[in-house]
DNA sequence: CATCTACCTTGACATCCGTCAAAACAGCGC
DNA sequence: GCGCTGTTTTGACGGATGTCAAGGTAGATG
């Protein structure tokens, strides 16, 4: 259970969460990756990075989406990268930064919902239960 | 965009990260979903809703799981429950949950990385590139 | 109707978090 | 070495959040 490198917390982590609970350890590394990405400009930066022409962006091409702060995109950035979505990597005065592709991959395959294994046989008027009304 | 229903504003709502960027919009409706799941609590609860046998639980279930008041359970339910990952259903004095797989099943396909439309010819020596020491 | 169990809501409190101004650090060119 | 640009860190502040005690609601039973 790296602190440095929470990849390294979830690889081979989770099975997908329909399948088994996830244990108070997998949930805690589990949840900081969620945590991270549970802020709006976060995840926006998250996607700007992701989707980036050559995988990698500058912060300098990030700053100006948004109006906010330099210190806010940093401070934004450096959880994402504690979080380990993230790399970063100096060139000169510019930072570039990348997503970690196989995290997002593991992340991803916990959310699955039930594989192909469901029971067979489920009375399909179950996926018409009523929403409880607060 | 339905406070209420969460879902309403995610299905079909976004290309993969790695394709195109969210909007703000997106990512605010995108990020309630995460940040429910930001907490290693709500996100246990969110596995043993999800992996319970019948597919679903009662919150008698889930109580002693954790060394935490009834209180807090409960508002914890609430969080995933308007962050639309679970619905709840009462029966007599007992209220059981059921998670949302189409909601799961469209967060999860925003994580997914790159599709196989990535492409061809990146350099492999791009995914060794060093983390940024902080 | 009174009593019970199960669950949810309210309000208070301590802790956490997003934001920005100021300061500091990293790298470059002269 | 100095001045510049780009980026990160630090510290303060106001707002958000996890937790629980007290209180309330929903449903079942006698």
């Amino acid at each position: 259970m790296s602190k440095q490198d929470p990849l390294a917390a979830i690889v081979g982590c989770c099975e997908p969460l329909a399948r088994e609970p996830l244990s108070a350890e997998q949930a805690m590394e589990l949840s900081r990756v969620f945590k991270a990405m549970g802020d709006p400009v976060r995840l926006r930066l998250l996607s700007l990075i992701a989707s980036h022409a050559g995988g990698e962006a500058c912060v300098c091409d990030l700053t100006d989406v948004f109006d906010l702060s330099g210190p806010t995109i940093s401070h934004h950035l450096k959880v994402l990268r504690e979080a380990g979505l993230i790399t970063g990597e100096r060139r000169g005065t510019w930072v570039y930064y990348r997503v970690r592709p196989d995290l997002l991959a593991q992340v991803s395959a916990v959310l699955v919902p039930a594989a192909p294994e469901s029971p067979a046989g489920m009375p399909p008027d179950r996926e018409a239960l009523p929403v409880v009304e607060a």
